[in-house]
DNA sequence: ATAGATGCAAACTCTTTGCAGGTCG
DNA sequence: CGACCTGCAAAGAGTTTGCATCTAT
């Protein structure tokens, strides 16, 4: 029986339960920093635990996003989601469609230029970068990466 | 019959025509702003052409992204289209659902920051704000924008 | 005990595709 | 004529939902 864990309390606060298909959805997304499809989750949870429903996967994970235990990103194909809640950036490889974390440039004054300029509240900005990434630039017309 | 239009050049280089429907999808996404949906094309080119259909509208739009005339997003509920292809940051308000067009930082340094972190190649790098613009930092609680 | 969660299947939304007919150059 | 396009309808992909059953607290 698990009494700890990282947002346990986050979900108790709401009435909400720590079900077996839940845990292993939230530990799988946080197992990678692929940016996993709900697809991808599927497979992994059902390695685990095989009676586990993409209908089940679907839920928990718009849930945890909800309840801010994973972050989501829409992406050509489908929702993507990130066990890496705080602030980072992702770098896009154009080649291979990997996303890859990368550290944030938290600049203030980035975002005072845009309040400045448009009149807006602006609450968070998040960079995307994109080109090749280092296995890509070395391997030329690599097929591009089951996603 | 129209001799000049941007993007025509383009289009002839490539073998294709500039069609009525073709150029009425066109027409719609640089005429405004709000990065439509594919939907939001075909509801307005039907005023016009009330034959077209939405896989004609569906075709032209992925084309036209393909010929660089138009740039597409992805989004949360589906795909969107931008009429302006030139560098710009988006600003989306998280009170309405619209998202602006902000001017571009086109800061070199900050790719090559990126770059030197990670040892890719970055091509290109876009930044997307969050919060609150300016109509509804004056009406609060106003509801969503139909997108 | 009981609100919350699950599996299954059906429904839904967004997008793409096959095809026969139409159009531009 | 020949390549390109279109409308229509059907098919696909991703995601959500209704419901009876099960389970964590």
């Amino acid at each position: 029986m698990i009494t700890n864990y990282q947002g346990l309390d986050t979900l108790r606060a709401h009435g909400l339960r720590l079900t077996r298909p839940r845990q292993l959805i939230l530990d799988v997304v946080r197992a990678t920093d692929a940016h996993p499809t709900a697809a991808f989750v599927y497979q992994r949870v059902r390695r685990r635990l095989p009676r586990v429903s993409l209908a089940t996967v679907y839920r928990n994970l718009r849930m945890l996003a909800a309840e801010g235990l994973l972050a989501e990103r829409a992406d050509a194909g489908g929702m993507r989601f990130d066990g890496n809640t705080g602030p980072h950036d992702h770098f896009t490889c154009l080649a291979c469609g990997r996303i890859y974390d990368v550290p944030a440039r938290a600049e203030r004054s980035v975002r005072r230029r845009i309040a400045a300029r448009t009149g807006f509240e602006v609450l968070d900005h998040r960079t995307e970068y994109y080109g090749r990434c280092g296995a890509c630039r070395r391997q030329r017309g690599r097929s591009p990466v089951t996603r």
